[in-house]
RNA sequence: GCCCUCAUCGUCUAUCGGUUAGGACAGGAGAUUCUCAAUCUUCAAAGCGGGGUUCGAUUCCCCGUGGGGGCGCCA
């Protein structure tokens, strides 16, 4: 661990100085607290983080902050890790990799905080009351009335803690209370942690939402008492929920990662929309890979007011990035939504037969989650007919006379190609003066039991020419 | 109540004093067509209000209004 006589060389430096001295590399961390699931704030912070980091060649630290042991979970913990990685924001330092700054638990900190609070105890900054450890502001102290907490409160009037905020500008703040550092039992607060931490783990950029400004100020005077260097701060616009007032939180609908992560979205697309939440390239662009994000990222760009969650937006995104996938990719990922939804559950389909149903299929849907049920009468004779296609195909015309014309058609047909079996129809329709339409409308639900669907001679070249005779002829009988 | 903060189409945003205020999502219409998507074309859609500063304000300043956040021995 660092002593303290170190920092308080630095501590004569300006947060605008610090940032040319020494060419020190940039430092960030997301240090969130395992109270519950991760959900899309915490993750564009932690991205955030992660793109200064990358952008700027600095270190990105994963810090978790479990000091309140009644809140905080194991289960969560895992959940941070999983959704970090599997949104691509590798730490450098932190749980599970390691780091000369460790430990980066801070239930496992406790000899640092002691050691820091000793510090502030003995240049008298830290007095008891009610059994817990205050922190003691400078300044003029008065009493004023609380209409919020309803009590009589000692305010300090302060010099004004002066924020130099990347993104929000100058802000001061001439007022504050003396806080808890340390529960009655024992165990360090946030406030005191968080600051002894970014310390201890020479953090030189603090990123995070614009719910913590307003302890800006106090952490500050902690960095000053220590004799510690400010780090630059960057305070981020808040993610509102798409409906009905104030910010996005875990119980909200559609604020959890693990749900995306279970539904199939891709984590670039994800990845890429979160990005867009308060920050643009400036050219118009939107979709764009997550390296040229980084190379273009910097915190001044980002914006200052807060943004509404929008799930239709991130669905198109999620679409415009399956749509491009490679065929072998694209079949990999539907195989693992397939295994991962229980879809193979009943039966497993051979693996080539598979793959032509996804490729034909992917153009069609706008995510994974679609592909099962899109494409469930490829993999089972038990298809449901649907009663509405039905209605509005079988009451015009002659269909059931198209479909034996078809069926026998069929019988002799190249399924070899699509182009094969489209021209196979547009000789039936022209020998009976007929539109490729009377055959494929009746073709289509007979064998699929819906109107809607991939290509109609994708649809029979996949399915095969047994199964579609197969599925015409019961259709036939039982229609 | 006090403190901090923000303000361009319904939503995400571009504009760093001079633009027909641009793009994207969503919505409408059309094209294509074997359905549904995708795609293409197209329509509708915005500078919160009031004062200043300026030759000129969406842009800079002030006030108001509205939104958001904070005011825990939570983080």
């Amino acid at each position: 661990m660092t002593g303290i006589t170190g920092c308080y060389l630095l501590g004569s430096f300006s947060r605008h100085k610090s940032h040319s001295f020494a060419m020190s590399q940039v430092r960030v961390r997301f240090a969130p607290s395992p109270t519950g699931f991760f959900h899309i704030g915490s993750a564009r912070t932690a991205l955030f983080n992660w793109l200064y980091a990358r952008h700027t060649g600095g270190v990105f630290v994963l810090r978790i902050e479990d000091t309140d042991k009644e809140r905080n979970s194991e289960a969560f913990l895992n959940v941070i890790y999983d959704s970090l990685t599997w949104m691509g924001m590798t730490w450098d330092e932190g749980p599970k990799v390691g780091g000369d700054y460790g430990p980066y638990r801070q239930s496992e900190r406790n000899d640092v905080y002691q050691h820091y609070l000793k510090l502030l105890q003995d240049s008298g900054r830290a007095y008891e009351k009610d059994g817990a450890i205050w922190f003691k502001l400078l300044g003029e102290r008065h009493e004023v009335f609380d209409e919020h907490r309803k009590k009589t409160v000692v305010k300090v009037k302060n010099t004004p803690a002066i924020i130099e905020d990347q993104i929000r500008g100058h802000v001061e703040r001439t007022e504050d209370e003396d806080f808890v550092i340390v529960r009655s039992d024992g165990n360090p607060v946030f406030h005191f942690v968080n600051v002894v931490d970014d310390i201890a783990m020479k953090i030189t950029h603090v990123i995070r939402g614009e719910d913590h400004l307003s302890n800006t100020s106090k952490h500050v005077e902690l960095f000053k008492a220590f004799g510690a260097p400010v780090p630059t701060y960057a305070h981020i616009p808040l993610i509102l929920k798409q409906n009905g007032p104030g910010k996005m939180s875990k119980r909200d609908q559609g604020a959890l990662i693990e749900e995306y992560q279970r539904r199939g979205y891709l984590p670039e697309a994800l990845v890429n929309f979160l990005c867009l939440l308060g920050w643009a390239p400036g050219d118009n662009r939107e979709k764009m890979p997550i390296e040229e994000i980084i190379r273009l990222f910097d915190l001044p760009g980002v914006n200052q007011s807060n943004a509404r969650f929008d799930e239709k937006k991130l669905a198109h995104m999620n679409m415009a990035y399956l749509l491009e996938k490679p065929a072998d990719e694209f079949v990999r990922l539907a195989g693992d939504y397939f295994e991962r939804s229980g879809a193979f559950a009943q039966n497993r389909p051979d693996e080539s037969y598979f793959r032509d149903v996804m490729v034909l299929s992917q153009p069609k849907i706008k995510g994974l989650e679609e592909l099962p049920g899109y494409t469930k009468y490829f993999f089972s004779d038990e298809y449901p007919v649907d009663p509405k296609a039905k209605d509005k195909i079988m009451g015009k015309g002659e269909p059931k006379v198209r479909l034996a014309e078809l069926a026998e058609a069929v019988k002799s047909a190249d399924f070899s190609s699509d182009a094969a079996l489209e021209q196979m129809i547009q000789v039936l329709a022209s020998t009976h003066g007929l539109s490729v339409g009377d055959y494929i409308h009746p073709g289509r639900l007979a064998v699929s039991g819906t109107n809607v669907g991939p290509s109609f001679y994708g649809l029979f070249r996949v399915l095969g020419r047994d199964r579609v005779l197969k599925r015409i002829e019961r259709f036939l009988a039982t229609a």
